[in-house]
DNA sequence: CAGTAGACCTGTATCATACATGTATCTCCA
DNA sequence: TGGAGATACATGTATGATACAGGTCTACTG
């Protein structure tokens, strides 16, 4: 498991296991009961629809950055299910704001409750300064994921508006 | 970005960040062009068969803690690639064992190399500490993830012959 | 006001995966 | 030793998450 040689390559090492941390995750994401009422990528969005506010489409699209039919799809399932409502923004007609209702939060909050009692659990014998490195550098390469996103789509399409509607 | 309440809430940062990390890599993974000739589920087989030696099907599927017909089109997929072949089992005729060919090794290697580019640059600006605990304790994190899947699977069918060829 | 850009939706395609079922083979015990 | 059950694999079918292309309606701008 804890082969050798990574001792000496730590570059190896996050390569490999990170490939392999998604690959758990996913599996793990897919058996569990973790996701019973919404899928992984829409309790991304009520997170983040609860963290930054309403939004339209385009915003919330950019933000998890998706290709806008995905989060119309998504958010038309979860529209359904009652957990966002949508409101037709009377400035833009073309747009409407995506709303987080109070059974969505719930529902957001519970698979919350339950994805911390599971790294809570997965990590119970790290010690309270692991735990905090790893946050702290799995932010940190978010943030350059998300920067090295950016440029790359940038070279592609140039120009987002990233209007947000926050009530 | 870094809301200050993490600070004091170590779990409630891993699970957000560990969320948006799958995230990032499943849209990096699509957009890049880090799997060229293999997908990422393609290039975890090849490093699981060049790590572990050639082996069946179903202890491929084991390791990979994947359904065992996943795993047969994914291999069907790299066969028809030329970057695994089939050898008859000849003491077990139900089997046959994979084997990583030349190409797929080449392949295998190009991936990793693209995905250790990337990692390098992701993490360019860490100390090298922060470099070897993230690897560890993603690494620790996977074990974790492993023994809890297996857990889980062990309820349901019980029993799991593991057999495997090395050479 | 004409033309372009933007927001959204829908159709279609792809990929990765799982489950159910079928077939050939193996194993083991009565 | 011969059949019952287990095993290995393949195939059919389904689902979920995603992207891209194209259409419609609306907004903006010269």
């Amino acid at each position: 498991m804890d082969r050798p040689e990574h001792e000496a390559d730590p570059i190896g090492r996050i390569e490999i296991e990170l490939l392999t941390l998604v690959r758990h995750l996913e599996t793990f994401g897919r058996r569990s009961d973790l996701y019973a009422r919404v899928d992984r990528a829409g309790y991304l969005a009520l997170r983040t629809l609860d963290e930054l506010g309403a939004m339209n489409i385009h915003a919330l699209s950019e933000t998890l950055h998706l290709d806008a039919s995905t989060v119309t799809r998504q958010v038309g399932v979860m529209q359904v299910e009652g957990l966002v409502d949508r409101r037709l923004d009377r400035v833009d007609r073309r747009s409407s704001v995506v709303v987080l209702t109070p059974a969505g939060r719930r529902i957001m909050r519970s698979v919350e409750r339950k994805r911390r009692r599971l790294f809570a659990s997965l990590t119970k014998d790290w010690s309270s300064e692991d735990q905090e490195n790893f946050g702290r550098l799995t932010a940190t390469l978010n943030v350059s994921l998300i920067e090295r996103d950016v440029a790359v789509r940038d070279t592609r399409h140039s120009g987002s508006s990233m209007r947000r509607a926050k009530e």
